[in-house]
DNA sequence: CTTGGAAAGTCAACAAGACTGACATATAAT
DNA sequence: ATTATATGTCAGTCTTGTTGACTTTCCAAG
């Protein structure tokens, strides 16, 4: 509640509680129209968000084993292994053993994965770059440097490890 | 990171496909952030996200009636209704008949719902406030403009209206 | 070499929360 | 009186998350 606490020399009025609910909100709402477009395309298939998430993930990363995407998405094995079932079973994403370890699956996109995944992402790319050349290069870096201080570190420790390893 | 700038007048670096590719990434590992911690507080009791996002606009304007809420959040009526109806229940929200149409329910929260939302947002601000500290105030002022970019305009038109009517 | 633990992945069953569609009730508007 | 609106409810489906139990494979200690 310590609105005006902008006498420290320093102008605060972007950290009052007014401003940080707007973020909150436009966040939300943000989000929302963020995941529309691809939503929009999935509907019309028996797929959803987590096919989209896990599509992406394989096409940044080919090569890259389940338990890798697991870190990355945040979610239980159980839950991405039925996503990565049907996706393998409709030929878009090729499972194949591990050379050096035959316990590890390394996930790639079929030439038909990798038409869907960039269906989807044209959809979002496209909404992305109106957003972007609407707001500007400066609007755009400082939206980056937000993002990234309101990531949880700890959740993406893996991403950046794997990343590392594996180029 | 912004080699050459203004070859052609303008500098488009930021609208390359691996540019979009980070925002895009920054928004799915940002927004999960951004859930993070209000999410741990819910799994706690009986509710989820819905519960929160309810709870976040009644709080905002308070007497919204059901199908204001409900073109805010753009969910189904029974969707929220599920939600609503345990709010309730809970005596975390007061639903009461409209005065003026006897047809409306004018959404409030008991001072049990403004303790629990309270706690829910604080949770989020305090994370929120943290990334804007770390940024600053100009990447604050260009992560609210591009994310108002992004937002689904279409979707807010019963936001705004909502708003402008009640205040 | 064997054996036992750990790691990677799979299968089954269940819950939350979104959806659609049909229908009920009360009230307002024409 | 009839029609439209606001809300609430029931039933059924879908996606996507969960936990628990299981198989296969690897590796290391005895």
């Amino acid at each position: 509640m310590e609105e005006s606490s902008s006498r420290s020399g320093e102008n605060l009025l972007f950290l009052t509680d007014e401003q940080l609910r707007k973020g909150i909100e436009a966040m939300f709402f943000a989000y929302r129209g963020f995941t529309a477009d691809p939503d929009r395309i999935l509907a019309t298939m028996a797929y959803g968000r987590a096919h989209h998430r896990a599509m992406h993930f394989i096409s940044h990363t080919p090569g890259t084993t389940v338990n890798n995407l697991l870190s990355i998405l945040g979610v239980t094995k159980q839950s991405l292994n039925r996503v990565l079932r049907t996706l393998i079973e409709d030929g878009l994403v090729e499972s194949k053993v591990g050379a050096r370890d035959r316990r590890e699956r390394h996930l790639f996109l079929t030439p038909e994965g990798v038409s869907l995944e960039q269906r989807l992402s044209d959809a979002q790319r496209k909404r992305m770059r109106a957003a972007y050349r609407k707001a500007g290069p400066e609007a755009v870096a400082g939206f980056r440097t937000v993002l990234e201080s309101m990531m949880d570190t700890n959740l993406l420790q893996h991403y950046h490890d794997e990343r590392s390893v594996r180029q």
